[in-house]
DNA sequence: GACCTGCTGCGGCCTG
């Protein structure tokens, strides 16, 4: 391999014995470039390609190779490799993977995170060194309860490695992430080189600002340029009644769909994504009923973030083992790269949520060698009857489908949101770093934390005015001398293990059977002793609720209703509805549709015309008026904030947006008007909106500042005007 | 009509 391999020839000789002990014969793409960019160390590197295409590796052996070396000249102490991730359970496969590696090299290996074992976590703090894998959450726990500790521990660190940065990338918990490791360089007292790794970023300048704020333009990108495998693609179009479904039956085009699923899928290993908890419970159960009715064992199994950590490792521990096969119906639980071995296919059962997700979903399928992934997208749409309306001819979801598996094909992938302030992350950081620092001046904080830290996009005015809200509800208090400490609101928050998580969780009641603990369950209505419900996959009767306890128990029975998640939407990119408005227009047929898909693709284009779509953005729907601006979900609302200030009574209904109390001829009208007048000030138009508090701590904002960052998170002010002025001409 | 993630210290009990 030394002949070949200009990257095997600059890893330390123990790297290379391990390498060779492996019997590899040779190293992947993403390996053989970013070896040299890692170890010389000047620039921060992102490592993009596929799943199972040796991206860890990529990262640790360069890594491991300078620690080693280090090693040799007897330097070092303190941690030195700092390993972010987003999942306990990541932490863990990469855990037994990583201490292989690092133990041929005698380097120590820790994992810190809420299940890990006591022990290391207080190795770490006595003897800080090696490779420490831990979450965000462990990483701010850390700062704040040891924060005399924190240069010892980071003092020599030479290596921050993002795992999954998709997963971060424009989130809360992301901004978490840049200012804990923002933190940690500024307890090192110098630039500290972050390796980030990800198998879907559509947006590589995004993902680079990301990961190095205010100097993404000097991150070096890998992307690997190894073809991915070859994707077998299908999707089955089915028709849904147009009466209602008797409830206690299976509507046709669910029944359907659940017998291809079974046909299809049993006695091998694959993955269902449902897109919500409650439809996982539904085909679960429908898959179940099926294996029962032709005497098979139950291989159809649920797998959400509401099943109890036990039955999920279960699920996962089935998947694995290859002797048995089983089909887990899931939500995005098994997007990630969780180790669950492979699967022979992976179906999605309607739209997916985005195509960056699809494209995780689909990495899941097609990893053994020579095998092809297979992904088979179900989508029911509605029989056409007498009397559709403009947007029920559309076909819509069967649209977005193929318009996401288009831009699929054509590698594009949603951007990260880089625009949000992210203000409640922020309030957590001021807290936990005064905390961290015994104290700290508003100008420390602000220069910490905004000016030379990732909140860069809050200004000095709205930091000031965050730390007045603070201050106003007691989380703050100002010494004489100017040092902010805690006050006492902030002192109850930072008592609480709870703090440390960027995001918010619901109270949920405990779904328990036969002393067993199936999962939990959010309430929003009280549920009856007597009900029925479906869950993990099972059938149950509720015996009774203790809402002290938060506890609900139940027994089994014959019967069941899949219960209700409550849950807030999610945002459709503008490329998206773009990419749709295209395939309305086009006569491309996917050679990927079934029958069924390829007429209702057929019949959503008749629609298209039939109604008008062509030529007009506007119509009158019986008493309403509709507007399609083809855009995506940010600029559909941005256009629904601005109908509403002008005094209409504003909907938003998929595709559409409907105004109540307009005609057609009224509605040109206002729109005329508004594109030829200027934009009006993004903090005026969300002072309009009502329901602001959306993060954790947004509570404690004022009204102000709650409209800043509404206006940062919610409204594209400038493609909105953009739109309008198309609009003109519809 | 989405989805997901994570967190400590300590008291009490059991076992070797």
């Amino acid at each position: 391999m030394a002949e070949q391999s200009q990257a095997y020839t600059l890893y330390h000789p123990a790297v290379q014995r391990w390498i060779y002990q492996r019997g590899w014969d040779r190293l992947r793409d993403a390996q053989e470039r970013a070896a040299e960019l890692i170890i010389t160390g000047e620039r921060d590197v992102i490592i993009a390609s596929a799943t199972a295409n040796g991206k860890t590796e990529a990262a640790l052996l360069p890594i491991c190779s300078v620690l080693a070396h280090k090693q040799d000249l007897g330097v070092g102490a303190g941690v030195a490799v700092l390993y972010v991730s987003p999942l306990k359970a990541l932490i863990n496969d990469q855990y037994d993977r990583i201490c292989d590696l690092a133990g041929a090299l005698d380097l120590v290996v820790h994992r810190w995170h809420g299940d890990a074992p006591a022990a290391g976590k207080a190795r770490v703090l006595r003897t800080p060194a090696g490779l420490l894998l831990i979450t965000p959450e462990s990483l701010e726990a850390l700062l704040v309860r040891h924060p005399d500790r924190i240069r010892r521990i980071f003092g020599g660190l030479r290596y921050v490695v993002v795992d999954e940065l998709h997963s971060f990338a424009g989130t809360e918990r992301g901004a978490q992430l840049q200012a804990l490791l923002h933190r940690v360089e500024a307890a090192a007292a110098r630039r500290i080189p972050r390796v980030a790794l990800s198998a879907t970023l559509g947006d590589y300048a995004g993902a680079a600002e990301f990961l190095r704020p205010r100097h993404g333009s000097q991150v070096a990108v890998v992307a690997s340029t190894e073809p991915g495998g070859e994707i077998r693609l299908q999707v089955r179009g089915y028709l849904q009644p147009a009466a209602p479904a008797v409830p206690e039956k299976e509507p046709a085009d669910r029944a359907a769909i659940a017998d291809h699923l079974f046909q299809t899928l049993r006695g091998t290993d694959n993955l269902v994504f449902a897109n919500s908890r409650a439809a996982v419970e539904v085909y679960a159960d429908m898959l179940t009923q099926r294996a029962v009715r032709s005497g098979l064992p139950a291989t159809f199994l649920a797998h959400h973030g509401s099943l109890a950590k036990e039955v999920r490792e279960h699920v996962e521990q089935r998947l694995k083992d290859s002797a048995t096969p089983v089909t887990a119906i899931c939500t995005s639980t098994l997007e990630l790269g969780l180790d669950v071995g492979t699967v022979d296919s992976v179906a999605q059962i309607g739209a997916p949520p985005s195509v960056a997700g699809l494209r995780q979903r689909l990495g899941r399928s097609g990893r053994r060698p020579g095998r092809p992934a297979v992904l088979r997208v179900y989508v029911a749409e509605p029989e056409l009857t007498a009397g559709l309306s403009p947007t029920d001819a559309l076909r819509a979801e069967l649209f977005q489908a193929v318009a996401m598996i288009e831009l699929l094909i054509a590698s594009w992938y949603e951007a990260p949101d880089t625009a949000g302030l992210h203000l409640s992350t922020l309030i957590q950081q001021v807290l936990s770093a005064t905390v961290q620092h015994g104290g700290a001046t508003a100008a420390q904080l602000f220069d910490l934390l905004c000016a030379r830290g990732p909140f860069h996009r809050v200004d000095r005015p709205t930091f000031a005015a965050v730390l007045r809200d603070l201050g106003r509800h007691e989380l703050l208090e100002q010494q004489p001398g100017g040092l902010l400490l805690p006050g006492r609101e902030g002192e109850r928050l930072l008592a609480h293990y709870s703090f440390y998580a960027s995001f918010r969780t619901s109270m949920d009641y405990r779904l328990v059977a036969d002393g067993y603990t199936l999962g939990s369950l959010p309430v929003d209505r009280p549920i009856l002793p007597g009900t029925f419900l479906i869950f993990g996959g099972a059938r149950w009767r509720v015996i009774s609720v203790d809402s002290a306890q938060r506890v609900i128990e139940l027994t089994a029975a014959e019967a069941g209703r899949p219960p209700v998640f409550p849950g807030t939407g999610g945002e459709v990119a503008d490329e998206v509805r773009r990419a749709m408005h295209r395939l309305y227009r086009s006569t491309a047929v996917p050679r990927y549709l079934d029958a069924t898909a390829r007429t209702m693709l057929a019949e959503g284009r008749a629609g298209f015309h039939a109604y008008g779509h062509a030529t007009s953005r506007i119509f009158a729907q019986q008493a309403e008026t509709v507007l399609f601006p083809w855009r995506g979900d940010r600029i559909m609302n941005t256009l629904a904030v601005v109908l509403a200030t002008h005094g209409l009574t504003v909907g938003q209904d998929g595709l559409a947006i409907t105004v109540g109390n307009c005609s057609p001829t009224q509605l040109r009208e206002l729109i005329r008007k508004l594109a030829a007048g200027p934009a009006p000030e993004p903090d005026a138009l969300a002072a309009t909106v009502r329901a602001k508090v959306h993060d954790k701590y947004d509570r404690y904002l004022s009204e102000e500042v709650l409209n800043r960052a509404y206006a940062a998170r919610a409204l594209d002010v400038p493609g909105a005007w953009a739109t309008l002025v198309e609009l003109t001409g519809a």
